[in-house]
DNA sequence: GAAACACTTGGCAATATTGCCAAATAAAAA
DNA sequence: TTTTTATTTGGCAATATTGCCAAGTGTTTC
């Protein structure tokens, strides 16, 4: 891959595409706790404190973007993370958090 | 900083404000382009391709935020990378995307 | 098979985001 | 000082996102 093009406005718009599905605090929290390991709908909608649809829509964004996958097992769906170098976000996140915070 | 404690609400919210800030594509290009140096708002708005009030709305958001920092001199105002660590995003952005492109 | 369980999907109202135009501001040039 | 250049801000219509409820789907348990 040629490192040195420029991307093109549909890079960038499919960039964006994933950043959004990543920018909710919920979905956010879900990702983290996916970290530790695969979770059951059931589990995410006890922390996220939301009605289980709503839960399980975060969860199908997450999903269809490519971060997340899913596997039913019995009554179940476990998710997990498929894609885990979106966890190196959250460093940077609140480096940019407190570089906002020492200066206006 | 200790490490293990899980993130509050308020911080999952306070990141997702900073991805919320990322998550646009003419963002994603301005950023692109102001890793390379700093750039006043008529140079992005030739890459953007839109309104100069857009251009400048978008900079607002990544500056309110803790993204890039502005400098008047003369007439211009030139925008720069405040926290180049959001770089990194890109590369991990792009494998989610090659990851959901080998799957479904 | 009927009931219960674990989800997903449809629909909709509330809210947020985006992008343009027009108007305001601020510095430099004439 | 008037005009021009560079940018920001206000306002608004179009669009997208979010979250709940209700209804639907697919398993398992009874």
């Amino acid at each position: 891959m040629l490192v040195h093009l420029r991307p093109t406005q549909e890079d960038f718009e499919a960039r964006a595409k994933v950043m959004k599905a990543l920018a909710h605090p919920t979905r956010l929290m879900m990702i983290e706790e996916l970290s530790r390991g695969e979770r059951c709908v059931c589990e995410l909608r006890d922390l996220a404190d939301r009605d289980l649809s709503t839960v399980s829509k975060h969860l199908s964004i997450l999903k269809d973007t490519g971060i997340v996958e899913d596997e039913k097992r019995g009554k179940q769906v476990f998710y997990r993370l498929r894609v885990p170098c979106v966890l190196n976000f959250f460093h940077c996140l609140d480096s940019v958090l407190t570089a906002r915070d020492r200066l206006g």
